[in-house]
DNA sequence: CTAATATTGTGAAGATTTTCACAAAGCCGC
DNA sequence: GCGGCTTTGTGAAAATCTTCACAATATTAG
C-alpha cells in the first residue's frame, strides 16, 4: 500500500524512534527484530509498532520478524533521510547561531547552503564556510542553490516580509522557530518549533 | 473542576501556545480576548481553545471572553510556571553545554543549581557559576540543593548507573536527551527530547 | 426593562488513534 | 510433510481527541 495517505504527526515521530532503534541494532549486528523487541526499546506497544509499519506496506516476515537492514532503509526513505536536503538559514541571531554551531544538521540529511539576515551589520560575516547574505538576495540565491527547506529563526515582526521572499522562491518546507502561525500555501510543509 | 485529570500531551502543548499568545496580548495592553481571537493567533479552532480551557475550569465570561491577565496567570499556574524549579544537569558534554549556554532556562522557570559528570577530566571545571561535580555525589548534593528536575544529557551506556542515583535522590521529573526509554517509578515524570 | 449581539461552556456527534485478538504465514525439528 | 512455535498484518473494538451546535449568560443600546 504505497499510497501516500495522511500520516499523523505522532506516527511520524514514532517512525523516527524506530529508525534510531534499528540503527542501534545494526551496530549490534542483529539481523532481525520482532515488533515485540522494538516496543521494548521504545515507549510503545508491539501492536502499535506493527500498525505503524503496516501503514507503508508489509515489511516483516511472519514468525520471524523484520529484517533490520531492510526496514531501516525503508524507514529512512519514508522519512526522507535517504537523500540530502539543501537548507537555508534565515536569521543569523542567537537561535540561528546555536543551530548551526550545534551542527546536528549535517549528521542528519541537511546541508546548510546559505545564510541570510536583514541586519546590515551581520551581512558579510562568515559563519563556517558561508557568508551571511542580505535577505533581499534570498530569491535568486535560493533558486540558484536549489534550496528546498528554510529554517526561520527570526523575530515575529520580521516574519511577514521574509515570508514574501520565501514563498516566491518556492521552498518545500519551513522549520519555524518564530512563535507565530505562518500563512503558507498548501504545498509548503511547516514544522513549528517551540523553544 | 480543579480535579487533576489526565491531560494529553497535545493539550499541554496547546496551553503553552495559548500562554505565549496571552503574554503577547498583555504586552499589547489588550484586556480581554475571545476564544475566536486566540484560535486566529494559534493553529487551532475556537472550539478547541474553549475545550482545552474548560478542562481546568470556567475562566471566561460569556459574551465577553477571557480576561487576559487572569487567564495567563492561571495558565502559568497550570503549567507550573508560577514558581521556579531547581534543576540538575547530568552530563557536561556537548548537549549539556549547548543547553546551559543557550540559557533559555533561567528566562523560564528553571534554575540550574548543580552540574554532574562521571568523567574525572571534566569534574572540577567551572560552568557559569557552578563547578562540575562527580556523579557519585549526586544523591547528597541533590538532596541538599533541593533538586526537583534532572536534565539527562548523557550517552545511552551511562543511563543505567546514573539512574540509580537519580532514583535514590527522589527527583520529580527528568528531561531525557538520551535516546533510550527510561525505567522510572510512576511518580517520576519523563519528557523525552529527540534531537 | 427589552432586544440585539457576543461569546462561553459543554453535551453529543464525528474523527482519529490505539489496542485487541486472531487468522495467516514462515521456520524448525523430526 | 507435519506439528508445534513464533510473529506478522489487520479487521474490529475501545479509547481518545476534535469539532459541532446551541442553550446559557453577559454586555450594550435605547
Amino acid at each position: 500500500m504505497p499510497i501516500s495517505r495522511k500520516i499523523s504527526e505522532s506516527a511520524v515521530h514514532r517512525l523516527s524512534l524506530y529508525l534510531r532503534i534499528l540503527e542501534d541494532l545494526e551496530r549490534e549486528d542483529q539481523k532481525t527484530v520482532s515488533s515485540e523487541e522494538m516496543s521494548g526499546r521504545s515507549a510503545t506497544t508491539a501492536a502499535q509498532v506493527r500498525k505503524d509499519l503496516s501503514l507503508f506496506g508489509s515489511f516483516g516476515k511472519r514468525g520471524l520478524g523484520y529484517d533490520v537492514a531492510e526496514l531501516s532503509a525503508r524507514l529512512r526513505k519514508i522519512l526522507g533521510l535517504d537523500r540530502r536536503w539543501r537548507v537555508a538559514l534565515v536569521g543569523a541571531g542567537r537561535i540561528g547561531s546555536a543551530l548551526v554551531e550545534y551542527g546536528g544538521f549535517a549528521e542528519r540529511s541537511y546541508d546548510v547552503v546559505a545564510i541570510f539576515d536583514s541586519d546590515a551589520s551581520k551581512v558579510g560575516e562568515r559563519w563556517g564556510g558561508l557568508r551571511v547574505r542580505d535577505i533581499s538576495q534570498f530569491v535568486s540565491v535560493a533558486k540558484d542553490q536549489g534550496v528546498e527547506i528554510v529554517i526561520l529563526a527570526i523575530p515575529v515582526e520580521a516574519v511577514p516580509s521574509v515570508m514574501e521572499y520565501v514563498e516566491e522562491a518556492g521552498v518545500r518546507g519551513i522549520l519555524n522557530f518564530a512563535p507565530t502561525k505562518l500563512k503558507v500555501p498548501e504545498s509548503v510543509a511547516v514544522k513549528d518549533v517551540n523553544m
